[in-house]
DNA sequence: GTCTATACAATGATAGAC
DNA sequence: GTCTATCATTGTATAGAC
């Protein structure tokens, strides 16, 4: 069954979709996975640390590019400045299609405690990252973690109307948008 | 080997703990847990639903007293004093020996991503559910979200520095100290 | 250098006996 | 309510095939 058409991790993340939607997270063994996918097991568990993982794969670019954007505000950039630059970097990541993935996928991740788990965990390592990178630009840590909880509850929030409407701008207007309102809230700093 | 000694739960958690913190988390089984605590396995998971529960259980009732918190302020408090009201009840639920328990627990955790996957999952449950009770509160979700993400950062952030020391006063004022802070910092609306 | 075959330990579910 | 026993599945390890 050897292969090398050559997209074996687009095809596994395919495979994985559309299983779970027909049966179930749960339901669908990693031997249907693979099967469908024209794999063996054994290559899905090479390929992806876990069964959970292939849905998730990916996300540690998101970090990256949370960062980067914090390290890339100019020099004289306020606090809030510089989130802003790190949610913006972060939210440019996505191109239109991330909407239609997200259709798909977000109702899976609902309906299963052990996804919901694990996009908890991505979401607080996002978090940590953000907090941690502007810490080390701004110094403060207690500032840092609080304007971090604020930036990722916007980039969430505005994926979320976004990935539910059909506005044609991009994901990263929705995200500042909502960046912006909190930041109203909050009484600007 | 039946037995009725009550406390099955107590019994199971400090033998995880101690098992944990000699052989490590994932070196340890269910069956060794078990053993250690003078139970079969078939018990164990009768009484949680699996292995990383058995460090967690108990953290349901920090949902119950957070939204408690809430419902009990004063009618004409601010969203601000609210969430103090939330976070307050949530520490108070927290006796002296949380210390011993947190020093003994916290490296156990920090050493295994299930565990810290776990950990992250129950930050997250807590904020959702300030966040719900608080829009239903005072309206708006937008604000209610970035409360709830500075309540639950001044807990998590007090309890660290309430376990790290030797400070004889409870927790709650830890906390509350921090969220102080945090109000400071963002110029007290 | 990627895929596969096979064997293995552990979690968690289930059915039935005392 | 606890136990014995059995089972499917996940995830690991190793060695080998193309």
């Amino acid at each position: 069954m050897g292969r090398w058409e050559p997209d074996a991790h687009g095809r596994l993340l395919r495979a994985s979709i559309d299983l779970f939607a027909e049966r179930g997270y749960e339901a669908t063994t990693t031997a249907q996975i693979a099967e469908r996918a024209g794999l063996t097991r054994t290559t899905l568990f090479r390929l992806f640390p876990d069964k959970r993982e292939i849905l998730f794969k990916g996300q540690e670019m998101l970090i990256v590019r949370a960062v980067e954007g914090i390290e890339r505000a100019p020099e004289t950039a306020t606090p809030f400045e510089i989130l802003r630059s790190s949610i913006k970097n972060l939210a440019d990541g996505h191109p239109a299609s991330t909407r239609a993935t997200g259709r798909a996928l977000d109702p899976i991740i609902a309906s299963s405690p052990e996804l919901q788990e694990r996009a908890s965990f991505k979401r607080v390592s996002i978090t940590n990252a953000i907090h941690e990178a502007l810490t080390a630009r701004i110094g403060d840590p207690r500032l840092a973690g609080v304007l971090a909880d604020i930036g990722v509850r916007a980039y969430y929030a505005g994926y979320n109307t976004w990935v539910a409407s059909d506005d044609p701008r991009p994901m990263t207007d929705a995200v500042l948008e909502e960046l912006a309102e909190y930041q109203r809230l909050l009484g600007n700093d």
